[in-house]
DNA sequence: TGTCAACACGAAAACGTTTGCGTAACCTTT
DNA sequence: AAAGGTTACGCAAACGTTTTCGTGTTGACA
């Protein structure tokens, strides 16, 4: 077993001084051709590559980005991650993942592991948790020691930083107007409480869609749960709220979930209930999942572009990274949504 | 915006040395207890941290784990990444993430990124352009070097690391027995091309499992696809062949199929052609997704308990690192699959 | 022969830690 | 009062780089 070789090992191969054999290594012109030529070989020979952490100590920066998120096993998730490690890698960045599983604790762990030094930025979407108790104290303490945030998807206007968000609002009058415009009359809506951020959008895009189009909301059509479905019980106890609803309200023709599993599990429950998809109700998604495609029917849905959400993201944050002036003005990116017609809807 | 400080600003500022306040911090009895309590009153003012990068360079360890996938919008993958992180964090070390596409010089590159003091060692996935090129040397190559791997799901022989693999082979008889003791007579396979050891080696339990409940398996039921199932059209060229299969095969009664977007393509066929699943053909998968869980019927599956297979990986990585003496020997642990009932068999 | 530039290289500091060792200053003992 | 011990601290090296500056040698030129 070959250890690394480090420049002081060469140097003492062949002889000569460290800083001959970095510079020769380099190319400098101070070193003349004869030696360049000998280190060079050498270090080929010996397959020589300098120490990241060596030069992230001289260099004060990483060349590395943490990522924190609520939850990796999510579609929506993993593929922003793949957005920014794309655009991370092709400028030479490395990608650092956290993961909070939606708990405020974690989150701060995780951050002050790796704000010590360890990274030169953080790209995260905040956890429920944080969201519920509205404490952000280690995001802005994070920002003032001078290490740069982006937040995506689940963000917080009370933190002064580059932002990317999907168009909730108007994705939501989309898919409400899609509806709409396909005959619906009585449009349910199933989404989260209101602490988080996109679900409250979401509702609010469905009444503005609603209002617009002169159709008077009824309180009985909106449902929010509190729901991950991650659980087999879960799910069944979603798939029962959702019965309820259709049970009570038996005139719905429409409904729009804010994400895909609420949308299956709807789906579910109109066919236990014999009612025909899209013939009779017609369902719509929010979402960039997997579910939705290969769901039956499948899932017409709003899509967020998750991963360009994540390549967007890097972008900002290198781009703050690299920027020679130390002026702190901030971007809020907005992600158009676009419709992805499929089976569920007419 | 206040830089982080660092002991030599605190020892100037408290007119004492370097050593005295690292020593101060630690409670090292050198130091008088009058001065501790003023350094370090005067670090949790200033919220002193120690310099990460500045302790790697010293102790020649990172704490950190390089973790290299194929792809990680996949829910085998992340489920993996999850259990990684989460004994990872456990144990004090925290996890990079480089995403290979399955590409051969992606994994190369980013493998020689993080080898260079970066990371304390590798869990990684191989890509199928790799084992489809059979060139291992960037593996033994980092080995060489004193850099722990620990392969997981997709491994090779020809490296000598620790291993953590699921069962394949048994996951594939139970499921294809399974299928038998409900009743299946004429049952077909949909699996990858052979290359990837995982299709290899469920294709192989599907043919023992055959061959020990004396029933001579038929080539014709036995349909490799080169397909990822990722962009629309590859979906509709999958399905055109599995189409085919059921064409040509009226009697096939039972699908076992390698992964879940097979079955569910399986089933999506099935339907089209009006056979009832379960009651005319029983489907089973192998996977531990989440499409499983919300098709429509939900679908019988071999689960790999990735998760486990995360963190079995990590506690492997890290017994290695931790591990004072020398010597390599190398475990292979296999995870046992399970059998989950779903409504996709009777 | 003396002066100066060009050349080729080395010494040292710096990034932020930790730690073994050296050493003043004081205290105790005989 | 001399010897030895304790206390409380600082120095310096080490991890692996990069880079500025200093310097010895050579050759050209007057």
């Amino acid at each position: 077993m070959k250890r690394k070789v480090t420049l002081k090992q060469i140097a003492r191969e062949l002889d000569v001084s460290i800083s001959t054999v970095s510079k020769a290594l380099k190319n400098n012109k101070e070193i003349s051709e004869d030696t360049r030529q000998k280190v060079q070989a050498f270090a080929k020979l010996y397959n020589y590559r300098p120490n990241n952490i060596a030069l992230s100590l001289k260099n004060r920066q990483t060349k590395t980005i943490g990522v924190i998120i609520p939850e990796i096993v999510h579609h929506f998730f993993s593929k922003v991650i793949r957005g920014i490690e794309l655009v991370a890698n092709k400028r030479g960045y490395n990608v650092i993942v956290g993961l909070s599983n939606e708990s405020f604790d974690k989150e701060v762990i995780n951050m002050e592991m790796l704000a010590n030094g360890s990274i030169d930025g953080f790209i995260l979407s905040i956890s429920k948790e944080t969201l519920l108790q509205q404490d952000y104290h280690h995001f802005i303490e994070t920002i003032n020691q001078g290490m740069p945030i982006v937040m995506f998807d689940r963000i917080v206007n009370e933190v002064n930083c580059d932002k990317v968000i999907v168009d909730d609002l108007k994705g939501s009058k989309k898919a409400v107007n899609k509806l709409i415009s396909s005959g619906c009359k009585h449009i349910a809506i199933i989404t989260t409480r209101d602490y988080v951020s996109v679900g409250k959008l979401r509702t609010q895009g469905y009444l503005e869609a609603l209002n617009e189009n002169l159709i008077s909301p009824e309180s009985d059509l909106i449902l929010k749960v509190e729901n991950d479905a991650i659980s087999d019980n879960d799910l069944l106890q979603l798939e029962k709220e959702i019965e309820d609803l259709f049970k009570k309200n038996k005139n719905i023709d429409g409904v729009f979930a804010v994400n895909e599993f609420y949308a299956l599990a709807a789906m579910k429950v109109l066919r236990k209930l014999k009612k025909k998809v899209p013939e009779q109700v017609q369902v719509i998604g929010f979402t960039d999942g997997v579910l939705s495609r290969h769901a039956t029917p499948s899932l017409t849905t709003i899509s967020q572009h998750a991963q360009q959400m994540g390549e967007k993201s890097a972008e900002l944050l290198i781009n703050n990274l690299e920027r020679e002036d130390e002026e702190d003005y901030f971007k809020t990116v907005v992600i158009e949504t676009e419709l992805i017609e499929r089976e569920s809807t007419k």
